[in-house]
RNA sequence: GGAGACGUCGCAUAGUCCGGCCUAGUGCACCACCCUGCUAAGGUGGAGACCCCAAUAGGGGUCCGAGGGUUCAAAUCCCUCCGUCUCCA
């Protein structure tokens, strides 16, 4: 949520931000226009609940004699009352409404435009090509026995999977690797629920725009989360947290995506399915310390690249391409050869004090009162890297490479060999 | 799945039967000061979260797991939900 202070003091920055996302700008208006409409309705209930208050408190003390028409005068101030509190009601949530349609205020390096128009902030490696066919991951998975994706479809429909065998394995090395990666930088590492109540799912913005990418069980009205920065998030929910030190989780878990309105898109093999694993950092931080974190989280993600011989770019997500949360996002792409093109391997936003403001997650300020925290989150390995795996790292003979970072998490092996 | 108990301002508890004296008491912890020759004891005072108005001070409202209801008035009565615990299966 944005802050209601900043949209009141500095509509027009808001403004920008919005301009700059590309959503409409006559949201901000309409958002004070509803801020002021809520304070008038809670003065006016206030006064009048003031007056209810101290009527109360006259019939308590009054003799017997007295009470009957005290009563009746309490009886008339109770409807307004009643009245005024539905006002308060009806205009909190239209402020709640018309609020949570604007974004966070973007961060003043992110660039302008829409998805292509990203800024690439770093390459790393080659853009590797092959003096062979190269295969593609669905080609070596299948040869690999990595996977096995027509039973996954008959078992589960489309978009799903069973990792077999060494795949199986490759998924499990990659999320051990992160997990000592994160474990070296700090981070406390936690399994989360992956079904969680609406009021979480809420806090966390992914039951706005993207409400139709989340799986709902209707039966218990829970949502299956595509991430763990959902329960990571609303771990500390409703909770003022010491920040002497950051905060740092990461939590594995399996995600859940509907995919809806990518239909067509992706359709071969592993790389957008509606279930797999991931091992997510996210930290709560100081305000002032979110920038330094967030490029702290990116460091780290590229250690990971690194580690597997990943051919890379880090690009700055255009402010059109941002999710409602973040501030700022920077995405890792890897490079894949059969597609000849960067794909998405790790994502890290930083959402500033949006997300925490909903979830009420605070801190003590120097001087004692309260603050929203700046929250950051990001990938520290899924199992789409094995897509980026299996295609870099392949071989005429259509064997793969292991990389030595990898190896000590597979038993030392250095080859994967093709089944017959 | 069945039966029952419980959920109070950081922690622990009183209050709930019988609505108004609850502006929610007490202990511990916390902060400031006093006293004390000293990592102790004692004394005095302060202190919650959220919101509104004024914006220096201050004033007001909301919050007793959550949400409804009854009532002039709800921590207290009623309903629904959530959670914790105990026993049974």
């Amino acid at each position: 949520m944005i802050d209601p202070q900043l949209l009141r003091d500095q509509p027009d920055l808001v403004k920008a931000s919005q301009e700059r996302r590309g959503d409409p700008v006559s949201h901000v208006d309409e958002a004070l226009a509803a801020e002021a409409a809520r304070r008038a309705a809670i003065t006016e209930y206030e006064g009048l609940r003031a007056e209810q208050n101290a009527h109360a408190k006259l019939v308590g003390k009054a003799s017997k004699e007295e009470r009957p028409a005290l009563i009746e005068q309490g009886r008339a101030l109770a409807g307004g009352v009643k009245d005024a509190q539905a006002r308060v009601t009806d205009a909190e949530a239209a402020f709640d409404a018309s609020v949570s349609r604007i974004g966070n205020l973007v961060h003043p390096e992110v660039p302008a435009g829409g998805e292509e128009n990203f800024v690439t902030l770093a390459t790393h490696g080659e853009q590797r090509s092959f003096d062979f066919e190269a295969r593609d991951h669905v080609e070596l998975g299948e040869s690999l026995k990595a996977f096995d994706l027509q039973r996954g479809a008959k078992v589960s429909g489309t978009r799903f999977y069973y990792l077999t065998g060494i795949g199986m394995r490759l998924e499990l090395a990659l999320m051990t690797m992160g997990l000592d990666h994160v474990l070296a930088d700090g981070f406390t590492p936690l399994v989360t629920p992956t079904l969680v109540r609406p009021e979480i799912m809420q806090g966390t913005g992914f039951l706005g725009e993207h409400a139709a990418e989340v799986y709902h069980l209707p039966a218990d009205d829970l949502y299956l989360t595509g991430t763990s920065e959902v329960a990571l998030a609303g771990f500390h929910a409703d909770e003022i947290v010491d920040l002497e030190q950051p905060l740092r989780y990461a939590g594995w878990s399996t995600c859940y995506r509907r995919e809806a309105g990518s239909a067509g898109r992706d359709t071969r093999g592993i790389l957008r399915v509606h279930q797999f694993n991931k091992l997510e950092m996210f930290s709560y931080v100081l305000p002032e310390e979110a920038e330094a974190e967030h490029d702290r989280l990116r460091a780290l993600q590229e250690r990971m690249l690194q580690a597997c011989e990943l051919d890379y770019r880090v690009i700055d997500v255009a402010a059109g391409d941002l999710g409602s949360s973040a501030a700022r996002k920077f995405d890792i792409e890897a490079w894949i050869p059969s597609q000849q093109q960067y794909r998405e391997l790790t994502s890290t936003s930083n959402c500033t004090t949006f997300q925490s403001r909903r979830l009420a997650t605070r801190y003590r300020t120097d001087s004692g009162r309260t603050a929203p925290v700046a929250t950051l989150n990001g990938t520290a390995a899924t199992t789409r890297w094995i897509v980026a795996l299996l295609e870099t790292h392949q071989q005429a003979d259509g064997s793969v490479r292991v990389p030595a970072a990898l190896q000590p998490y597979l038993g030392g092996l250095e080859l994967i060999e093709p089944v017959v």
